[in-house]
Order: C-alpha cells, then structure tokens, then sequence
DNA sequence: ATATTTGTACGAAGATATTCGTACAATAAA
DNA sequence: TTTATTGTACGAATATCTTCGTACAAATAT
C-alpha cells in the first residue's frame, strides 16, 4: 500500500531530501529555522517515520543517520494524484493551468515547460 | 486566515460544487456510492463545516440547503500552493512537468496548455 | 390520533497526528 | 571523577479529524 507522509513529516523529508542524510539535529535545526518545536519532537517523529517506513536509519553510532525511503518523485506523484482527484475533477490541464496562472512562472520555466510539450504535442504551427 | 478543507470537507466540497445547492441527504447519496459512512456522519461533517466558514446554509425550510462558500478555483489554489511548498521546493515548472509526465495529458490538452503559454511566453523565436 | 420516516443537534468515542517531559546512556568538558 | 552536554526511547497530554449513537422536532403515512 501507499504510504502517504502527513504534513510534518514532509517537512521532515524536504530537509532529508535536500541534503541526502541527516542526524535529527540537522533535520532540527533546519526546521527551527521556520518554526519552533521542540527537539524531541522531531526526534519523535523521525522514529515515527521510521515505524513508517518512510525513512531508514543506520545506528551504527550514538547519533543516528537518516535517509529517506521514499523519493521526491514518489511523493510528488502521490501528492499530484490525490490533488488531480480531489480538487481538480481529474483533470491534469486543469491542474497545469491553474498552476501557470497563478504562480506566474518565468519565462525560462515556460520556455522550459514548452519545450517539455513539443516533446509529445509536435510543434504547432511548424 | 486561510481556511483549509480536509480531506473529508473535501469530497462533500466536491458534490457541493458539482451540484451547485445540497441537501445533507444528497451528499450523503452521492459520497454513499464510494464509501459507507452513516448519515449523521455526513451531517456532522456538514455542520463542522458550517462552523468553519466552508460552507454557507439556508434553514428556512426543515431540510437545509447548502452552499459552498469558497469555490473550487480558490480550493485548487491552496491545494497547489501547499504542494508547491512542500514537495515541489517552490517549482511551479517541476509540478507542471512532473504531472504531465506522469498524467499523459491528451494531445488536445497539450495543445490546450501551449496555447495557454503563448499568452505569457510570447513566440519563442520571433 | 398514532406510528413511521426524515430531519437537525450534539455529546462522545475512536483514530490519527503533534508536542513535550522525563528517563537514561554515552560522550565531552571541568 | 564529577558535571554538563548530546543523544535515543518512549509514555502521555493535546489537538484535530472522523464516526456514530441518542435525543428530539417536524412532516408524512396508516
């Protein structure tokens, strides 16, 4: 089955994924940078994940090292999925527009998104 | 502040907007085909909703009617905001193209997207 | 008129997610 | 060696979300 991260621990895995491995107190640090809880509590929560799954760890030393199980990708696709289905009817384009409209991407990310399409939709006008 | 539906609020949103004015009974109907959850459940939720400000309703009559307040548009856009923040690092252009990649987009959504682009983008090459 | 159905209100149990305190081991500093 | 620091483990309090039972009013059917 799917394992879908909660909102926590993708701030967790963000970190984990940014910088490949991390000790709680890396993760920790990280987080306080934005929000503050305490130690223990992304401790707790990392030793959750790893119930999960969603991370591994090597304890071969007193501090532990984390990594994550689960790629970005994986996570952004699941995120994508549940989001096309729940808000978007369904519908990938309307997601893709959406997205464009509001988060008004430069024009090299367009360039880039365009570039991107030519690869299925064939050149337009040419 | 931001009202985020959760995952429930979501699918009742879903057959609010669809159908533009609800009874409890026909949400309860609609989400009864996919899952089972009682009656009161969905009344519940609908009533937490009210509280919440997602939903507006006319008592007038013994049966409620309800309407949402926030609309599928703004729904999307908080959707897409928290995943753009938490797995797509702030990328607007990865999420577009993650979920054309993996969503096989028809070639007339394709079409429908570049069109799209070309209002910002302008001409690549001209 | 009485019983059944259909509806709202709402307390509370259950499930899950988040936060923290405390205990205790190992390392580092005094 | 004693003290302070840094680390894990884990129980438990909160908070939030989900589900349901029960009470009761209004409408409908018998």
């Amino acid at each position: 089955m799917e394992i879908k991260p909660t909102e926590s621990e993708l701030e967790i895995l963000q970190v984990i994924w940014k910088q490949g491995q991390c000790t709680v107190r890396d993760v920790h640090e990280e987080l306080a940078k934005n929000k503050d809880a305490g130690y223990t509590t992304t401790l707790k929560l990392m030793q959750i994940m790893h119930d999960k799954g969603l991370v591994e760890r090597d304890t071969t030393a007193k501090t532990h090292l984390y990594k994550a199980v689960i790629t970005r990708e994986q996570a952004q696709q699941t995120a994508l999925d549940k989001i096309i289905s729940t808000v978007f009817k369904g519908s990938t384009s309307d997601l893709v527009i959406q997205a464009l409209g509001h988060h008004r991407a430069s024009k090299d990310e367009i360039e880039a998104i365009k570039n991107y399409l030519d690869q299925f939709g064939g050149g337009m006008e040419g």
